[in-house]
DNA sequence: CCGTATCCTTTTTGATACTG
DNA sequence: CAGTATCAAAAAGGATACGG
């Protein structure tokens, strides 16, 4: 054993802690807010979340796809189509994200407020 | 104007997205869910965190402080005391934070089986 | 069209020694 | 005790050119 501590939910190595810092990232949040619409192309994604680049956009999906939170269907055809769609798994995502969306918006400006105190109190 | 579009609301460049990625951090999350427990000392936050080096420990926490999540108060002592508190907005956040760590606890076997899967049909 | 490979820059983080 | 300063290490991210 490494600690006799007996049991920190809040230590850094706890195994959910990774899930959560996966689909608390930047890009995994807005390709999923994306697919709440709808499955998508991988064009439709590239340009609705905007800014991102092929090597995230195509990195972010692959991690997704693996976790199971979402699947890829390649058409056999020309040009190649593929559709990216969220799954089950996936889906219960969106009352979670859409609650820190709330959340942020609801706060936004008094964390705003706060920040000008702080930073003219220097 | 930069776009014609109509409104993006999973653009990267949405206001409320930097406040999102600031409480989906790591630590952040840590340490928030510490603190949801009662006030705590900076070392009882160095301890219970486990794994935080000093420097992001300060750093984190006068992130929070001057976004209004939590305050910091000193105690003229000797030897010195400092004690960090959750603000009521900085409550609103528990609610939020556990939903995520639900989420992830419940999914988490399902994750697992999912990348093995992923992972063996390389 | 849907990506991958590569290279390079920027950011983030960690370790540690030291101060009020 | 509660931090800051400093330096090095690592990871993440972006741009872009090319392949299936």
């Amino acid at each position: 054993m490494t600690e006799d501590l007996p049991f920190n939910p809040y230590a850094a190595d706890c195994p959910s802690r990774g899930l959560v810092d996966r689909i608390g990232d930047k890009w995994t949040i807005l390709i999923i807010g994306v697919l709440s619409e709808g499955p998508a192309r991988y064009r439709d994604l590239a340009d609705q979340v905007g800014g991102i680049s092929p090597k995230m956009l195509s990195q972010t999906l692959k991690a997704l796809e693996r976790d199971g939170l979402i699947v890829r269907q390649a058409f056999a055809e020309v040009p190649p189509r593929v559709q990216y769609e969220l799954t089950e798994a996936g889906r219960t995502l969106q009352p979670l994200l859409l609650g820190l969306e709330t959340w942020a918006r609801e706060h936004m400006p008094g964390v705003l407020v706060s920040r000008e105190r702080y930073d003219g109190a220097a």
